[in-house]
DNA sequence: TACCGATAATTCGGGTCCGAACGATTATTG
DNA sequence: CAATAATCGTTCGGACCCGAATTATCGGTA
């Protein structure tokens, strides 16, 4: 999954191309070892937990979010979710054909939608979730138990530095 | 960018409905976390570097795998890069036909292929890479300095989690 | 009440993204 | 040395992903 080359190597690679420019690999390296990380962990989700439900990950956050703020608007979702409305259109629609939830048009606002879980898409959450948090104790129990705060707290700062 | 509610109130919203299941919400927020980070800081970079050149992000992971370890196999960037090469063939074939990499066969294995960079290839790198590293550099600022080693080495702890 | 700027969700087009199946090539084995 | 297994890159089908344009609605204003 990790590249197979060390951190060092690429350094000094990356020195040889853009000789004495300035650079700053510890940045480098916490952006790229960011990406890894969040692609190794959700592939790692897809296959030990989700997929048994057939559900992809940007599916299952959308289950997520519906079903501990229903009735919630389309915006709330996208925004909660951290993915843009057209995506989220097509993944509502994905996941109201398969009966996991419904879109009403509010009254109070002719122009939002509220999305629901349906009865099955509660089923599946009370059966699903535990079993996706369990597998999430099993990868964050490789970081001493100290860091785990301050690795949530880092990662804060990270999404707050590009607002 | 990152959702409207703070972690205690979702917390109490899954509590609400999960009842009084064993959950860690430690490692909810460390993978939630993760992944609203690597978001966020995905977007903010193809929008403030990459838009001017036209690339998506993984278009650029890809030209800078092949940037620094060029010749490399295809099976080598996919594992560099993080993706499927099922991903890859259909990058490569963009880069290819915008005239920033070029593919030949391994004339040692006739199964492998080769990617290189075009000139032009190289130009906008030895151009895009300082920028890129340089908003790298904004957005980590945001961690005390100290900690930048540590969230590196929390994040590659991740990635071998899921090994 | 007719306008008009702001806001919401969807559609559209093009580019990822992956697992599975496929064809080509190389390695291995009896 | 022929049959088989393993490996590599590509293709295919279906789902995601976003910015921009579109359609519909709301709120305010004269």
């Amino acid at each position: 999954m990790a590249g197979q080359h060390t951190l060092n190597e690429t350094e000094s690679e990356v020195v040889s191309r853009l000789g004495d420019l300035q650079l700053d690999f510890e940045a480098m390296a916490v952006t790229s070892n960011l990406f890894r990380a969040a692609n190794a962990v959700r592939n790692h989700l897809e296959r030990t937990v989700l997929a048994k439900a057939d559900l992809t990950w940007t599916a299952f956050v959308v289950l997520w979010v519906v079903w501990i703020w229903e009735p919630i608007e389309t915006r709330g979702i996208a925004a909660e979710g951290g993915f843009s409305k057209a995506t989220l259109s097509g993944v509502l629609a994905t996941l109201e054909g398969r009966g996991f939830l419904t879109r009403e048009r509010s009254v109070a606002d002719g122009r939002l939608v509220l999305v629901s879980l349906t009865p099955a898409g509660r089923r599946l959450m009370k059966k699903l979730f535990p079993e996706f948090n369990q597998e999430e104790r099993n990868i964050t129990r490789h970081i001493s138990t100290g860091d785990l705060p301050q690795a949530a707290q880092i990662l804060r700062d990270l999404i707050r530095a590009t607002e």
